[in-house]
DNA sequence: CTGTTAGCGCTTTCAT
DNA sequence: ATGAAAGCGCTAACAG
């Protein structure tokens, strides 16, 4: 920040473009062309450095809402996200937003809770043409879908799938929990647990599939008896372990939990009931978070490309904008399995 | 979402104030005041009435670029928040979006990083009017503030001070850090550390501060060799306990941590070396988080209003921009330690 | 290579 | 109580 070359310092009103055009003696069209950028095009050059350097002492800046009304076009994309606390969606965001600025838009983000629900936020943001575009992360309400699709707003689905829908890049949970529960039955385990989110979800009923598919890659039977929700919640997940622990069949000696919030709720509760883990109890964690690796034992724990799903994403809705390419449907296989220490192999004997 | 009524079935284009006119036989000026909402003034009720019919059944909703240009108002706030995960910021996007929406404005979130430094994300967010004020709470650099003020950009800086200025609305860290100090001091220790983040940074100094303090108040000495930096990092604080632990002087009895991570990093480290927690050694994060609560022993934290502050700190802004009232600062006090397990009395042999 | 002109969709005097 | 008209700051034909 220079203050003596780009401070106006008789300020008071911002720079315009009628401001530049007038000082350098040309056109406000001139002046315009020459800030569009159009590298080569029939200005002369003389003119075009004079401009340039009138408007950086003038520290002009095109006014978006000029620009955005002309254009028809805000380059602004909107993202809507359910819990910001949510480690996967801050890496979604972050990847999207920095994929977003590359390509010269802005991620306009907005968060829903009980006050301000998601439906009215991507109203919000629809209305008024305030986006070219959303990024849809918390929802695969139809109806949503369908407005957005009435109004002819771009969208792609980040994570979630509706019905009919081919517009949706995911990450593919069934596969990462299937790889979970192998890496459990590879143990030794055989009575194996499934602590999820709301099984109504998009993410918890990818989970339960996947649990069901492991067991029965492994050839290990499903028992309804070892699946609980308990709503991402730490106390719950403890309350859900408690409760399975004196299933009909026998107590489980391992446990799927939905994310590392809920695999530490559970191995804090198991060792209050006195079962040591990794010892009595295996836990993992169907999806990573840091807390995973700052739990004592530290948790294993399934890892997704979080990351490249914002990349992809926006990628795909700014081409879908611009060149009007269909937004083709992906889906992003998981990384890996954290192995750490909560697992553990059981007991031949 | 009720299809009958609110669809304009036959899409193509948004509808506009335009249109809305033609068919309630009026002029656009008419419409413009009904959407106003100027609830009394002079439109005839009867006029009123079918303008709000037609607008609804076409589904009309104001361009908010062409209002922006005309009003010279984008009613549009800017933060950039440096890391999302952070709970405190997470709690400060939460409440300031919640008080923005509240009062006809939306909050533009930006991410700061190494690849989008704040400077940067400031100036997009400013160049092009495309927000009406600012909320900073990344950095105190003086150079910002005053091209902020330069380009005549209402700001509150939020959680961050800067010489001189008086727009700033913070939580008192240095008093919550004597305060826990101070429980500790009660609770019979006497060589207590500090592991805390950057010194260079606002929070480091306020906290070093009020370790300071805090330590003065107690009379105990003050050691230096009992204070490192760790950068927010849970092996940094790990590494930091280990080098503490031959200080000349003894090792601590207690660690002040910076915030939940960095007390947990170091509680690790001590049970890795041996140090039992909270017998051999206590430990107070200096901020809370959610992953306090989830460690074995749970961290005794202090907390603080983050969500008064957010709230305040838009209401405070938007004020300004509205009525051109001066934005006061204020000072808001801790909310409290949240005694845990972490610290315990030390033996009085 | 550059200037002129006509809007983008809205709000707001100023008339009527 | 309502209408006509003038822009907000910018870009994109179209002329020259």
């Amino acid at each position: 920040m220079n203050d003596s070359s780009d401070a106006p310092a008789r300020s008071g009103r911002a720079a315009r473009l009628d401001d530049v055009a007038v000082i350098a003696g040309v056109a406000k069209s001139t002046v315009s062309r020459v800030m569009s950028g159009e590298a080569t095009l029939s200005v002369r050059a003389e003119t075009r450095q004079r401009i340039l350097a009138i408007a950086a002492e003038l520290g002009y800046q095109p006014d978006s809402r000029a620009r955005a009304l002309r254009l028809r076009r805000t380059h602004t994309l909107g993202i809507v996200v359910p819990e910001i606390d949510n480690p996967a969606f801050g890496t979604i965001i972050r990847s999207a937003q920095k994929a977003a600025v590359a390509r010269g838009y802005s991620l306009f983000i907005s968060l829903a809770d009980k006050d301000q629900p998601d439906g009215e936020l991507y109203r919000r943001l629809v209305a008024g043409s305030r986006v070219d575009g959303v990024l849809v992360t918390t929802t695969s309400d139809p109806a949503l879908v369908a407005e957005l699709r009435r109004r002819a707003i771009s969208y792609v689905l980040v994570n979630r799938e509706s019905p009919g829908e081919t517009a949706s890049i995911i990450v593919d949970y069934v596969d990462g929990t299937v790889r979970a529960v192998a890496h459990l039955a590879g143990l030794g385990h055989r009575r194996l647990a499934l602590i999820s989110g709301p099984l109504g979800q998009y993410t918890g009923r990818k989970r339960l599939e996947g649990f069901r598919r492991g067991l029965a890659a492994a050839g290990l039977p499903f028992d309804p008896d070892l699946v609980a929700e308990c709503n991402y919640g730490w106390e719950e997940a403890g309350d859900a372990l408690a409760a399975m622990l004196s299933a009909p069949g026998g107590p489980p000696t391992a446990v799927c939990a939905a994310n590392a919030v809920v695999a530490s709720g559970t191995i804090a509760r198991a060792r209050r009931l006195g079962l040591a883990v990794p010892d009595d109890l295996s836990v993992v964690a169907l999806l990573d978070g840091p807390l995973a690796a700052m739990s004592a034992p530290a948790i294993t724990a399934m890892q997704y490309p979080f990351e490249e799903l914002g990349r992809l994403a926006v990628n795909a809705l700014i081409d879908n904008l611009e060149d009007d390419t269909e937004v083709a449907g992906r889906t992003l296989p998981p990384l890996g399995l954290a192995e750490r220490e909560s697992t553990y192999a059981i007991d031949p004997l």
